[in-house]
DNA sequence: GCGCAAAACGTTATATTGTATCTTTTCGTG
DNA sequence: CACGAAAAGATACAATATAACGTTTTGCGC
């Protein structure tokens, strides 16, 4: 699926909930698309002000808030990073395999595992909110 | 088991690989087990601070990585904090659950969703070195 | 179209978390 | 005790994230 196929999905989801994805976001949206890795928001930021005058930090903050509470990108908690989701039409369980040496990131929807987590979890009491499941090891390629 | 059961504990271990438990990471490690909860640097860095001339932050990550090296502590990658660990002894899964309402967290240690996890990650040809597992949630208590 | 309220955005400043580097001290070993 | 390695101290700074507040834009009912 294209970087383009991939906007339009964004932008038809978002109109579909009544959700703004404003030239903004989309920007935001296409800068991590297009990056194919994970990237932090300050590397957005740096992305972002290619051309046009600096923008502040909250900018792209705001607008990964956005997105990530639209489910159209991820947040990896061990990089401080966030890539785009390659299913964002409904939910799914989130889990990563990061490649410590390319950098690059897989992420897998493995209903069993997060079955056997909310189980878990519920036995021990807890009403699981959000499941963080990242995997850092080394990629094929890499290998 | 009591804090000082724990700190002896800590230092058996140590001593049998023949790792240095320095007074100063005893005192970061003795610091995260009266906590009772998950701790920042910078909190730790401020306990240590109480009726001593003040230390640099330096200090105290040296302290974690050797605690963390040994696996003593553990991270937690949501909370950027640090917990100590309830079986040190061996090596195992370290699940969390975190309470976002009482900041509390349990350690869970579920084989069956690490060897889960490991399968996926060998089924996409991911050689995995750590896995973060995080579940956040209302515990029992706060609901 | 007009006015209004909410949402989005801009801007400045600052908080929080984590490292690089170099020096000094401590500790185990010969 | 002398030596080398490991640990700790000290300074400065990098990287990540948010608070606070004002301005602009947008959607909506009239």
């Amino acid at each position: 699926m294209s970087a383009e196929e991939r906007l339009e999905r964004a932008t038809r989801l978002c109109a579909g909930r009544g959700a703004r994805l404003t030239p903004q976001r989309a920007r935001v949206l296409r800068i991590l698309i297009e990056a194919e890795r994970p990237l932090g928001a300050y590397e957005i930021l740096a992305e972002m002000a290619e051309g046009q005058r600096a923008l502040a930090p909250p900018t792209v903050y705001r607008a990964l808030e956005f997105l990530l509470a639209q489910g159209l990108v991820h947040r990896l908690e061990t990089l401080n990073a966030f890539i785009d989701c390659r299913h964002p039409e409904r939910p799914h369980p989130a889990q990563f395999l990061i490649c410590s040496a390319c950098g690059r990131v897989v992420e897998i929807d493995d209903e069993a595992i997060a079955a056997r987590l909310l189980d878990a979890a519920t036995q021990s009491g807890f009403a699981a909110s959000r499941k963080v499941v990242e995997v850092i090891g080394v990629c094929e390629g890499c290998r």
